[in-house]
RNA sequence: GCCGAGGUGGCGGAACUGGUAGACGCGCGGGACUCAAAAUCCCGUGGUGGCAACACCGUGAGGGUUCAAGUCCCUCCCUCGGUACCA
């Protein structure tokens, strides 16, 4: 193995030649017959720090099977953006005056010249940049659109706001009840605010989950986010009232064992079931609790509460059922309100054992008296002898016909609070009139531009407040004379200021993968053309950290699109997978905090891009996380120039490739094949490098032209310089990027003789050769001849020969 | 608690629809080359016993099904990810 590999003078030209071949550009023509293939990255968030190791573990494989696809005669879209919006480049621009727009065209220019480094094969005609005016103008048309159809709204409610980014947050954004972003414990605040109104598909976000290839637990994520729950609105009439309490339960069926209601804090009702002997006592609760953060509420196992002194009737019995404060019980969810049924429901047991509240125990024939089922239900008069599932039907059926409630579904999930007191964003395109009404812009308004004198202080309004520009006199008269033409604007009002709250960043990514269809288009968000012969997408590839953010966001998006008639699936992204994070080699999270990050430019300029893709291709399955380990990407680079050594001197075996030599050619070739459609990356690098090791043992023999061919295509969407740099030394023209992939040949692949297995009762006591389609009577003789045979078989009597062709032969004796 | 994914050598990990457990790589031991080292190449490498042929044990633990179990079934333990007073 004389000269290892020289990546330093060979990987840039190869990228340079690949560019101006257009080896990787997508076609547009509507004629071009080959299928199309949509393989997708989640795109970046382009930050100061640079691109990660973890970046381009999941674009290499994409890479991988988009190269693979090119050369099997696909029109492969393989494209790359930038998700350019976000906090860290203002809070930059807080700390140092430097505009995010510049910040974000420095990082952007080094993230690309990073990935293309890594010799990526996107199609670089359609990068895209969601922080530019031609890109935003399309996010603010789709709050119009959604705006249009009553799913985009105003209104007052309880929102997450984060002190310290000094803006309201979605639900999704907030874990554990922290800021996703900088980890503050996050408030409640009544605010009016911008919502999108996701909700309305909460139904077809979990039932279209079974028609698409995605990880189960993504999935599960997903609907369990949505969070359904089916059961019951009851009404409970308020004692010496005309009112009614409602409630919500799944079991109806346990109403004969309710023994107590019980309200949250908040609930409205709270003030009229106190009494007047109560009210000191309540109001001294309602003030210790609301004290109380959302987070030490839910903190605390201990359940706390106080009695009203009221009391409603219970529906099925009549019973009067006291009216209990407390805690535990969320205004957030279902009514805000609860009937207690201490016997079968831990949490209100728990209540009713620190009160001293009566249970009584409506389930027999349960050992878990929480259990959802197996039991037969006892003193609840017209539902004695039901189980749990027809008991609840009949309690629904009867409070429907009793007119005491409604069949009624929940879900956990909120509408997507879309409105951020923040600059770097898609101004949302409303604006408002003297009166404080707010109105739509038309479309002919678009883009609207974020202005650029704008004074970077967080002050918990956007910074667009300020903005003269941004509400240019003009401007406002101008809007006013259309809204006033259009008849939507009294003519008796004018328009004085735009609304100043950007867009939360996951709109921006809401929609992204139908612009790289059509990344130029002035006139649509993407041409109808376009959208229908490239998407869905085929295959994505991103974290799992967006399980619940982007991927649900993208789907609603997708539905609502379809919905209007724009797309003709209501499903994204036909395949997803999620790759693992990759751990330091210490096994902590890579973090400036504890000085482990690889840098990949560090691994490229010491040893090449291939090996940099190999290895990360190498260490495991690509959906596990798994450390990183130096000396690992060294076994790596030994193969890389392995593989060199076969080729460089460009001196290739005359004659006929041997047949064993060609059997493990084809059988790599089918392994790798198999593997890339698959998504397995790691054993097809095992089987390249078994093929490697076998050549290098007799190279000027085995190494033929027709090996060259089909191994250097093989290797090409792993280590796709060092695949055109071999080639180009053998004297190949062209680049195999382009060529077509090699032809699988199904009669290489068996073997002159396979190893059989000589088990007696089921213990391996020696292994013979034989040929592949020997019969039993062929296999025993030939065993019978080895050692093992004498010694565990002799002449004992076979009771039973189990033969399994090319694996085993087990006698018993 | 609930949902999802997992527990295989010193390490990362292989093992098709039950069919030779440990492929491939790292590390380690020995050897060649060298004044020496690095690099490279060759041999060995799950554990225990044995000079050896070989034998026994071995895929988180315990049971079971089977000629045969890492793989299937039951019970349990542990790790990781998500989520949680959701009524």
């Amino acid at each position: 193995m004389a000269t290892p590999y020289d990546h330093t003078s060979k990987d840039a030209v190869w990228q340079e030649r690949w560019r101006e071949a257009g080896a990787f550009t997508t076609s547009d023509d509507p004629l071009d017959a080959r299928p199309k293939r949509y393989i997708l990255d989640m795109f970046p968030y382009p930050s100061g720090a640079g691109l990660h190791v973890g970046h381009l573990e999941g674009y290499t494989a994409t890479d991988i099977v988009s190269r693979y696809w090119r050369m099997k005669g696909e029109n492969v879209l393989h494209p790359m953006g930038w998700d350019a919006f976000g906090l860290p480049a203002e809070n930059y621009a807080i700390k140092t005056g430097v505009h995010p727009k510049e910040t974000t065209k420095q990082n952007t220019d080094n993230f690309r010249s990073q990935i293309q480094k890594a010799g990526l094969s996107y199609d670089w005609e359609r990068e895209i940049d969601t922080s530019s005016p031609e890109y935003y103008k399309w996010t603010q048309w789709f709050f119009l659109l959604l705006h249009g159809r009553e799913l985009a709204e105003r209104k007052l409610s309880k929102v997450n706001w984060c002190e310290s980014c000094k803006t309201v947050l979605a639900n999704e954004q907030v874990l554990d009840g922290r800021c996703e972003r900088c980890d503050t414990e996050v408030v409640q605040k009544e605010q009016e605010q911008w919502f999108f109104k996701i909700t309305e598909y909460a139904d077809r976000l979990i039932s279209s989950l079974d028609t698409i290839d995605w990880p189960d637990g993504i999935k599960a994520m997903q609907e369990n986010w949505v969070g359904r729950s089916e059961g019951a609105r009851i009404r409970f009439a308020v004692a010496d009232s005309s009112d009614v309490l409602e409630v919500f339960t799944t079991r109806p069926d346990t109403l004969f064992g309710v023994t107590f209601m019980a309200l949250a804090p908040e609930h409205p009702m709270v003030k009229q079931f106190t009494t007047s002997e109560q009210q000191a006592e309540v109001e001294a609760y309602i003030e210790a609790t609301t004290k109380k953060s959302e987070l030490e509420r839910q903190a605390s196992d201990e359940k706390t509460g106080v009695f009203t002194g009221g009391f409603v009737m219970n529906p099925v019995n009549g019973e009067q059922v006291p009216v209990w404060i407390a805690d535990y019980v969320l205004m957030g969810y279902g009514t805000g309100a609860i009937m207690a049924v201490p016997a079968h429901d831990e949490r209100d047991n728990v209540f009713a054992n620190k009160y001293d509240l009566p249970i009584v125990n409506v389930i027999g024939g349960l050992e878990d008296p929480y259990a959802k089922e197996g039991g037969l239900l006892e003193h609840s008069d017209f539902l004695n002898g039901l189980d749990v599932k027809s008991g609840i039907q009949t309690a629904i059926e009867w409070i429907e016909s009793n007119n005491a409630g409604v069949r009624e579904t929940t879900y956990k999930l909120r509408d997507w609070l879309i409105s951020r007191q923040r600059y770097w964003g898609a101004p949302i395109p409303m604006v408002y009139d003297d009166q404080g009404d707010v109105y739509a812009l038309p479309e002919d308004e678009l883009p609207v531009l974020l202005p650029e004198d704008v004074d970077f202080k967080p002050t918990g309004e956007s910074p667009l407040v300020d903005s003269e520009t941004f509400h240019a006199k003009e401007d406002m008269e101008r809007i006013t004379k259309k809204l006033h033409d259009a008849g939507t604007l009294s003519s008796d009002r004018t328009i004085v200021r735009r609304e100043s709250d950007t867009m939360d960043g996951f709109a921006c990514s809401s929609w992204y993968m139908f612009r790289f269809t059509d990344p130029h288009n002035a006139d649509a968000f993407a041409g109808k053309e376009a959208l229908s012969r490239m998407m869905p997408v085929d295959l994505y590839v991103g974290g799992a950290e967006h399980a619940v953010l982007h991927l649900l966001y993208a789907r609603f998006f997708t539905m609502v699109l379809h919905d209007l008639g724009y797309v003709e699936f209501d499903e994204p992204f036909q395949a997803l997978r999620n790759p693992g994070i990759i751990l330091a080699e210490d096994n902590r999270k890579m973090s400036k905090r504890w000085g482990n990050v690889v840098n990949p430019d560090d691994v490229i300029a010491q040893h090449g891009a291939d090996t940099l893709r190999m290895y990360e291709m190498f260490v495991g399955p690509i959906e596990d996380s798994k450390p990183w380990s130096q000396s690992g990407v060294l076994g790596v680079r030994r193969f890389v120039d392995k593989v060199w050594g076969l080729f460089a001197s460009g001196s290739l075996a005359a004659g006929e490739t041997p047949s064993e030599t060609r059997t493990l050619l084809h059988k790599t070739l089918k392994k790798v094949q198999e593997d890339i459609e698959g998504f397995s990356f790691n054993t097809s690098v095992s089987a390249m490098m078994i093929l490697a090791n076998h050549l290098s043992e007799d190279p000027t023999v085995r190494v033929t032209q027709e090996v060259a061919d089909v191994f250097l295509k093989v290797v090409s969407p792993f280590a796709p310089h060092l695949a055109e740099s071999c080639y180009e030394a053998i004297g190949g023209g062209g680049l195999v990027a382009m060529m077509e992939w090699p032809q699988l040949d199904e009669s290489a692949l068996q073997d002159e003789t396979v190893t059989i297995a000589f088990q007696v009762l089921g213990k391996t006591r020696g292994t013979f050769q034989v040929a592949p389609d020997a019969t039993e009577e062929e296999a025993l003789a030939i065993a019978a001849q080895l050692p093992g045979y004498a010694q565990h078989v002799g002449n004992a009597e076979l009771k039973k020969v189990i033969y399994v062709p090319r694996r085993i032969l087990n006698v018993i004796v």
